[in-house]
DNA sequence: CTGAAAGCGCTTACAG
DNA sequence: CTGAAAGCGCTTACAG
């Protein structure tokens, strides 16, 4: 029973074209009758009808936020974190945005022609059918990670660097037995974050351990704590650790700490990301910071100038990464 | 550029409206017809477009999750966890969901018939104005929280048994002089936490402190840090803490490390509402746990049941606390 | 069983 | 400057 543009029109005495019109800000409306148009509408608390609007516009006004793999994803403080960015820049477009946290959702939601772009977040590869993602005809970025032979712009941390930024600290700090506790290879943020490890012990002359690399199913999840605490009971070697997530490396801290092994004296530890929570642990964490949030913003802003028709300039939109140096990390102990 | 149904009856040779009654599943069509119709829809990949169909229904198909102050409210674990059940229970719904974490998309959101329910996440008093609410002309359903005098069926945790059970807890390891770090008066839940604290503590025999009840503005933030580290350096004899959230005992843990007051030795710490991170962190939170995900879900189902015209016949769905002991808990040391 | 028609709330050429 | 009309993609009485 909500107030229609007709009601609007006709308690105004004018067409609903000329409503239509004020309600644009489009000219062929006399002053006056556009002030009076306006007063009607203020009066009866008339709001258009964004689902009618976007069927003649064939423009939803809607943008979608799909999350696959929701409820591992939802608790990892990465992911809130671009999303605030997210909701921040979304308040200086006309968008509204839907979620999907799982794969029915995802469906419903992209085939339904519900929105005009959508923004993945942190998808694994083969994970989306990539013939299904460009059937849909939408915009489509790519925030956290990117996509193997996508050809969808993406918006990212600088990987690599940051690995490399991590394990160099830890080189000066002393330390020659560094690990890694990575995500799973299906996650290009993995593999990435494998190679910049590798290439940066090599760089420095240290030879790499495979039994020092951890592969861990997800980026959050307390398997890394028994995976970690089980090695390190019977490990004497390793000084220091460098993870793919701020997540993992609390799981680390607590693997330590199972094991009896204190942090930082007996190992060191760095995150990355820097998510807010990272410096408000105990010891708080060392990591690699990104601006997560101006990543979020960014993916909004590249899919609002892509639904516009707008051309991107890049396809890959990379934030730097630096080193963090808090409660984690020290010198290894002598022994 | 998308098939519409106009193209699925060309192609089958039929009428829009035979397609549109195979498509709803509704009677009237011979059996071969719509046999073929339905072909023709797998041939040609045909999706309704959601929104054409909501004008005519006068449905949208779509339910908001509203966040406000969003950017406080993101990182909270006690926000994501209920974020996953709401997920869950939508995939057992046909809604696609709409969120909005500032006041500028919420009132877009909510304004132009963009959804038929909301769920209001964890409002404030005073934050959302009823009337406004009201005036929406829609379902809505409260979580996390409650709103005072609002006529909205809410879905919280039974927050007085929760600081009940934590305060008898410390009682029972000994605990005689036990603070409060609360959220702030604005928030119900924090009202519910102080009474129930001053309650229990009443019950106990013990005498309530003023100057052991922390006030702070949010449930989260860093600000807890900085109060509860001065008090400490200054305070020897409160043994034990309550707080209203996990996110602020994580706070005070660190406050204690600040102080140099180790945890549990000197102090014993319980959070509230046991999000995942909680026995994750070192040392694992002591919490009083409340099923945060089924919460989520409760509120859906609420919801849905409400757009689909049933009654309630509950205004309050109050989940059960219980007091989990873990790492940090103990016995007060003797002075 | 089947289709023509009206209508949901809008926008936008097209006339005047 | 202004309005009547067509149309966006659907659903649903209403006839037949």
């Amino acid at each position: 029973m909500s107030v229609s543009i007709k009601d609007v029109a006709l308690k105004a005495g004018v067409s609903i074209a000329s409503v239509s019109r004020v309600l644009s800000g489009k000219p062929g409306v006399g002053a006056q009758t556009a002030e009076r148009i306006k007063q009607v509408i203020d009066e009866l608390g008339y709001r258009p009808n964004l689902g009618a609007r976007g069927l003649v516009k064939r423009k939803t006004g809607n943008i979608a936020v799909v999350v696959p793999r929701g409820s591992y994803i939802l608790n990892n403080p990465f992911f809130s974190t671009i999303l605030d960015g997210i909701a921040k820049e979304l308040d200086e477009t006309e968008f509204n945005m839907l979620m999907s946290f799982t794969s029915v959702q995802q469906q419903r939601l992209l085939e339904t022609q519900a929105v005009d772009g959508a923004i993945l977040f942190s998808p694994r590869n083969e994970e989306l059918s990539m013939d299904w993602l460009k059937s849909l005809a939408i915009p489509i970025i790519v925030v956290g990670s990117y996509l193997e032979d996508s050809p969808f712009p993406c918006v990212r941390p600088d990987d690599e660097e940051g690995v490399c930024q991590s394990v160099t600290a830890l080189f000066d700090k002393g330390h020659r037995t560094i690990g890694l506790v990575n995500g799973p290879m299906s996650s290009m943020h993995s593999v990435r974050y494998y190679k910049g490890y590798e290439r940066t012990l090599k760089s420095l002359g240290l030879t790499m351990n495979k039994e020092l690399v951890f592969e861990l199913d997800e980026f959050d999840g307390g398997k890394v704590v028994e995976v970690v605490s089980q090695f390190l009971q019977g490990n004497q070697h390793m000084t220091g650790v460098v993870c793919s997530s701020d997540f993992l490396a609390i799981g680390v801290m607590k693997a330590a700490d199972i094991a009896n092994v204190s942090i930082p004296h007996d190992l060191s530890v760095i995150g990355a990301d820097d998510v807010p929570i990272a410096s408000f642990l105990t010891p708080s964490l060392s990591s690699v910071h990104v601006d997560l949030v101006g990543m979020g913003r960014k993916a909004v802003s590249l899919l609002t100038q892509l639904v516009e028709g707008e051309q991107l300039e890049k396809m890959e939109h990379i934030f730097p990464m630096y080193y963090v140096d808090r409660g984690t990390t020290g010198t290894p102990k002598k022994k």
